[in-house]
DNA sequence: CAAGCTGAAAGTGTCGACAATCGACGCCTA
DNA sequence: TAGGCGTCGATTGTCGACACTTTCAGCTTG
């Protein structure tokens, strides 16, 4: 028992799983923008492009449909997810719901390493906000929020924020720049992360609810800007 | 243009759909505990079974291990997630912070249908309480929590709900009978129902938090005692 | 008797193929 | 000329097949 052939810890490389491969170069052209809402995702081209065949794309599509960033439309086959104003609104509102949530578990769990953690990453977004790189910006902001669900101890609660922010990317990704001043997306998060850190709930709920209601005004103006009626 | 051919109100035919319909067969299976946590599903079994081949089985499986009911390890197929106490607890905890949200906001658009509906539903509950079969009262008992989410106007939380739900009753299709007084569901939802029609948003987060406290201690105490260590 | 090895059986991962269906184009009709 | 109809190419849904991996029972060995 003693003598298997022990792990080494190094990462599994490549351990086939096209499926998941596949999966996530979706995922990634669509919150990209390479793949744009309403886009047909078709299966043949797909498989022809990655060199494999049509079942493994055919079930990565699955996976993406299960978690909204693609829309199964019978006989017609696989589209990008297209985000209605109320779609976003939808969205939002789920994000404040769990932010609170992962913000006040955060506070109440709060080690010097995470709270570093948090920190480095403002101090990230500050300097990133100097070089004025959107995707970059966005990146950061994500990742900083993302933090904090971590923090929250909640797994699930992790993975519905990433499945939240996936959905969310997919307009996102077509705006480009997300504020006019980037700076200004650094001076927003600092109330948030300062009333993680002095630990009162109302108090951090309050200052999740203000800097997410910012910034879902700002995706929300954005994307009724993109899509006039309806 | 008014000349276009009109709808007759035919009911769109049984849309096939094999992938959704293995789905939703799998889906049942696991929940009522006919396929219980950890076993393997075999697609080809499940194929022969369904008279049909492996392909759309495989696809279905996507689906609900995105859904977090199955779970995909490579090479050796696809089994019913198993959960631990603490996957109770964070499904709990996800689900205190969805249906406080819920009951708000359901107490705000409050309509005297979807008033009506509740009621409806918490008297049925209490019919059932007297007829004593567990299964339907679970059933019940999460059709009302599903109305409460439905009237939340926000479609996605609504799906959310249904698949913290669906989770949750991989344990609780095991379990079986889940209170030992099954009129105690009854009683416990009427203050919820009163607080969101009386319409005060502290009075029915406390409600809520109340009553999903006691029914995550009594799963947490029945999924603890199944799975005695770790 | 326990542990390890060996081979076969079973099951998965992927592929190519085929029938069914959809969308587009052009034709016919009023 | 506008609108409906049939045909054709392209794509999807499903299937059976094949290679490779895992699993397990039985045998061997210390």
């Amino acid at each position: 028992m003693r003598a298997m052939s022990q792990p080494v810890g190094l990462p599994v490389l490549a351990e086939s799983d096209l499926v998941r491969q596949v999966a996530r170069r979706l995922t990634d052209a669509i919150v990209q923008g390479r793949l744009a809402p309403g886009a047909k995702v078709a299966e043949a081209a797909v498989a022809r492009e990655l060199g494999i065949s049509r079942a493994p794309v055919r079930e990565a599509a699955r996976l993406l449909e299960s978690q909204g960033l693609l829309r199964a439309s019978p006989r017609r086959g696989f589209f990008v997810r297209e985000l209605s104003a109320q779609d976003v609104d939808e969205l939002y509102d789920l994000r404040l719901c769990v932010e609170r949530h992962a913000a006040v578990e955060a506070a109440r769990r709060l080690t010097p390493a995470i709270r570093d953690g948090l920190r480095r990453q403002l101090a990230l977004m500050r300097d990133l906000a100097r070089h004025d790189d959107p995707a970059l910006i966005v990146e950061a902001d994500y990742e900083f929020h993302r933090l904090i669900c971590a923090a929250s101890g909640n797994g699930r609660l992790l993975r519905l924020f990433d499945g939240l922010a996936s959905e969310l990317r997919i307009v996102i990704g077509l705006i480009g720049r997300l504020y006019d001043d980037p700076e200004e997306i650094a001076r927003t998060h600092e109330p948030v992360l300062e009333a993680i850190e002095a630990g009162h709930p109302e108090r951090i709920v309050a200052h999740v609810d203000y800097h997410l209601g910012v910034a879902r005004r700002e995706v929300g103006r954005l994307v009724r800007s993109l899509t006039p009626a309806s």
